[in-house]
DNA sequence: ATTAGTGCAAATATTTTGCACGGAT
DNA sequence: ATCCGTGCAAAATATTTGCACTAAT
């Protein structure tokens, strides 16, 4: 937009996050802080999936340099879907965040046992989602398709090492 | 389980939710109570989707005659849920719950705009989860696939009557 | 200089829980 | 007579918001 490049062109592939970010702000005409700019970083640097609270206690602690405080932490996250960076999805009550620029489509397995999230594509859901939709006469704008279960390691008997075990 | 009918055949069918439910309580051997008595019933006179908010504003208020408190009300929906007669699901933020003894699988479109659910069913979307899944090396206890978008009405223009309006 | 952004704490919203009493078995 | 279930209020969770101050433009 700031340099007005060949219109039809897919811009995205060749802007990075941040700089993509940066667009995202300056066509709204917001600020570019040093939070937002420390948040893109963590966020793109670190995770697949994550909420809210999990990104938290990864960032510096109130009194230590770069801290972002919580509340800016949430305004910023709710910023980058806007922005189309992430993606976000309800799951067992907490909002899930996770990479969406520069990712392709996809849905997820979720095991019930170890909670972890795995993911998967599938071109016949799409095609279906929009058969669907079409014969509901509805205007799709996404979806959210999780599959539940056990994973295969869940599966055999007691699993081994993971990450979140404290639950 | 009580009286031990012949074992391959699909009781289900044949019980009410309200039977069905006194089978779940005896066989773990809870107790049949007057608010438990009394949601089933309200849940399944009523109404298709629902939150507890909503099913707590319908019930009784406190000194009216067959009031449930909130906590009862909650505790008692996961237990529906458990005992197979409702099914659950989040979304934006709230626990939605819909009748699931006695009805078909199906998936759901939400619209965006005017907050309605609707209903679809798919064979092939369960028969894609389930090849997905065996791929993965999943057990499939179940799948939620919501569909976002505008629906037909929300579409044309201005909305018409709705229910839940005052959002 | 303007005014959006931030940190803080308080407010919300939703659901869960501890506890003492009452009721179902 | 047990001890599960309930109502109540407080707690827990997760997220949002009002406000005064700070900083980006």
């Amino acid at each position: 937009m700031s340099t007005s490049p060949e219109s039809l062109q897919p811009l995205d592939v060749s802007l990075s996050p941040q700089e993509r970010f940066e667009e995202y702000l300056q066509t709204r005409g917001l600020r570019q802080t040093s939070q937002r700019k420390f948040l893109i970083d963590a966020v793109f640097d670190e995770h697949e999936h994550f909420d809210a609270d999990e990104l938290i206690d990864r960032l510096p602690r109130r009194g230590e340099k770069n801290y972002v405080s919580s509340a800016t932490v949430y305004r910023t996250l709710r910023e980058f879907v806007d922005a189309g960076l992430l993606k976000s999805f309800q799951l067992d009550g907490r909002t899930v965040y996770e990479l969406d620029y520069g990712y392709p489509q996809h849905d997820h397995l979720y095991c019930t046992k170890c909670k972890q999230l795995f993911e998967f594509q599938s071109d016949l859901l799409v095609e279906m989602r929009d058969k669907v939709a079409s014969e509901m006469g509805f205007r799709v704008t996404g979806h959210r398709m999780i599959i539940q279960g056990i994973c295969r390691e869940c599966t055999k008997g007691r699993r081994k090492k993971r990450k979140q075990d404290l639950v």
